[in-house]
Parts: C-alpha cells; structure tokens; sequence
DNA sequence: CTTGCAAACTAAACACTGTTCAGTATATTT
DNA sequence: AAATATACTGAACAGTGTTTAGTTTGCAAG
C-alpha cells in the first residue's frame, strides 16, 4: 500500500524540480525572460507537464516567492538572538534592505511583482502576515523598553517597515539614476541610518 | 517654405495621438494588458505605423512616464505656496500618497515600472532629478527654519522620499494584503501621520 | 498473464505578444 | 511628367501563456 505515497513523493519531488530550475533560470536571467518553455526545456519535460503541477505561470511564480521567504527567514535568525530591541530592529532593517541587494530578482517577487499575489485570495497573504508580525513584535519590544513612546505598535511596525522598503523599491526599479551609480548605495547607507537615528530620537 | 514646418506639426500631432491612446487605454486597462496593437487598433493605424514614432514600446512608456510628471507637477503646484516648510512637506507627501491612490496605473509608470527606464541612458533621469530637487529645497528650508537639525538635505530628502513611496509600493503592489481591505488605506494614513510626527521631533 | 483503467506526459494548436521589412500609395520636388 | 522622398501597411518572425486531444506508461483486478 506504499504506492500511493511513493507517487505522492515523486509529484512532491516533480514540483521541487521545476521550482529549482525555475529558482535558476530566474535568479540569472531575470523574470522578463524566463518562459514556461525555457523552464521545461531546463528540466526536458513538454511545457505542458508544468501545468500538470502547477494552475498556471503565477502559481508557480507564487510558490518561487515562499522559497524566498524561507530564505529570508533562515537569515533572519541570528539577528533575533540579540537582546537589545533597537538594536534588533536596526539589524532587521539593515538584512532587508541588503536582502534585496544581494537577491534582486527574488526580492522583487517578493515585495514588488504582481504576478505572485494575483493567486491569493483576498486577505491571506501568508508569508507577509508572519513577517509583519514578527516586526511587531521587535517595535513591541522597543515601546517596552520605553525606546519608543507608547503607541499602536501596527502603525509604528507599517511606518517603519514602508521606510525600509521604499529604499529597496526605488533601487531596484531604478529610481536613484539621478545619482552616480557609485554614490547610490552610500546614500542609501547614509539615508537608512538617518532613519534610524531619527526614530530613536523621535518615534 | 512652410511645408517641413507643417510636417513637424503633423509629426507631433501623431506622436499626441498615439500617446493619447495609449494614455487612455492604459489607465483604463492596466499596462499589461494594453498592447502596440491595441493602440494602433484604437487609433486605426497599422502596428508598424507606431514604429514610426517610438523606437518600441519602452519609449512609448517612458514618453507616458513623462506625461504623468506633468500632471504630478501641475498637482503640486498649489501646495509650493504654502509658507511654512514643514507644512509644506506634509502636504507634498499626502499629495504624493493620494496620486498614487487616484492615479495607480500612472504612478506605477513613473516610480515602479522598470520599462520605461530601460530607455535612458545611465545618469539621466530628468524627471525623477527635477522632482527630487524641488523636494531637497524644502527640506533645506525646513533645516533654515530649524524644524530639522542641520544636515545633507540630500540625504534627508532621500531619507523623506523613501519613506513616503514605501507606502505607495507597498499599496500598490498588493503587500498590504494581510490587513482587511477596508483597514489599508487608514493603516496607510495612520502611518503616514505618524512618520510626519516622527520627523517633527527626531529629524 | 492478460485485460482494463488511470495516471503521466506530450505534440500541436490557439490566441496572443513586440518587432521588422518588403512593398505600396501618396505627396513633394525637379 | 518623371523622379524622389515620405507615410503607411500586410505579412511575417520568433516568441509568449495556456489548452486539448491523444499517446505512452504503470498498476490492479479478473
């Protein structure tokens, strides 16, 4: 009676294989020139066994964006070890915005792309609700460390979390060319401890 | 003589149609469901006609992008006769927020989309530069007013810009999925307040 | 061991996309 | 009136996501 559970494991082990070739040919190339047949051909496999795997293009782009979740996670850890909650929270802020350096593409499937979420329903996007959850509770943490006012800690995680994330969108969409290519990132280094320091003062 | 003058007219005239066009469709229809043959439908031309006029549809977009900058600028234009700099900042970043919010599809041509910047060289994105500048200057006078410290406005107005389109791309590209529908844009201006609170104090 | 069935897979097609190019029609100049 | 330049287009190319009819394969029951 294994038989049912070895073709569960093979179907599992098929999806795995055409994210990881998906996984690949979208961190080189990019996801304007990844096709569903470029996937196929990189696993010879016929397009059409994809969609025996998968609804359809942004299911698959759907669950591309959960590996870049556990991802991101799995850096995250160590930074949750440390003690002081300003300290954790600058550090967050810090691994995300050289998150999206060091992994645009999937990055922007993330945080920026609309294909991903187009498969959801409304009101259950998973992955973002854990992470906005775990940055509450780190600005949860500052306001009982009396480092910030007392306040909504919904509100205060939103306003820092869009600060932190609008570097990373205009970067990776290219909004700073109106700056030397060379002086981008300081700026966005020199801005993002501005931030910081602001909030400790001000929030 | 006036004949090459006549012709230039009509030239520019083209160029207005097929942006009309493509304005109009693709703020009806989203810009990934808008094609070059969707314009030239619309307009009754042939899809090879509007070749004539934009090197392809990168440039097509970005002359859009253009025109949406127009609008933006024409929007701001009542608020740089506020008198008092910090006001002034508060009510650009509302406006910026609420023309994200009116204008989604616009908005994401001109400050998400990486189409339209695919067309310009390295260094030279006119637009964004005018528009981050008129932002630095009142910053500057918000720092001559000593509302903030003294300090690079060009940091802190990348450090205020950043902040403000966080929100915006966060919005918009359906990140805010995790809050009810009717909570996102209140969360949004919550936020937005208390970033402005922030800065008041810290910045 | 063979038959029957279900699951896995694919070739080919459909309706699109951006873009190019040879060829035609129109307008201007000689 | 002939030659030339301009404006425009039909048709094609090479690609896209997706669907469907049909084939191959592996397993179960008779």
């Amino acid at each position: 009676m294994g038989i049912v559970e070895r073709k569960e494991r093979e179907r599992e082990e098929m999806r795995k294989l055409i994210l990881g070739a998906a996984q690949r040919l979208f961190i080189a190339n990019g996801y304007e020139k990844v096709s569903i047949r470029n996937i196929a051909d990189e696993i010879e496999y016929s397009p059409a066994t994809i969609y025996l795997y998968f609804k359809d293009k942004n299911e698959l782009l759907y669950a591309l964006h959960r590996l870049g979740f556990q991802k991101m996670v799995d850096e995250f850890q160590p930074i949750l070890t440390l003690t002081d909650p300003f300290e954790k929270l600058v550090a967050m802020g810090r691994a995300y915005i050289q998150f999206a350096i060091d992994n645009p593409e999937l990055f922007d499937l993330m945080f920026i792309m609309t294909a991903p979420m187009e498969t959801l329903e409304k009101q259950d996007w998973e992955e973002g609700d854990r992470a906005f959850n775990l940055l509450m509770l780190v600005v949860q943490e500052c306001i009982d460390a009396n480092v910030f006012r007392k306040q909504d800690p919904q509100v205060a995680a939103m306003m820092i979390w869009s600060s932190i994330h609008g570097y990373t969108a205009l970067f990776l969409r290219k909004r700073m060319h109106m700056f030397p290519e060379c002086d981008r990132q300081q700026i966005m280094e020199d801005a993002f401890q501005l931030f910081c320091d602001t909030i400790r003062r001000g929030l």
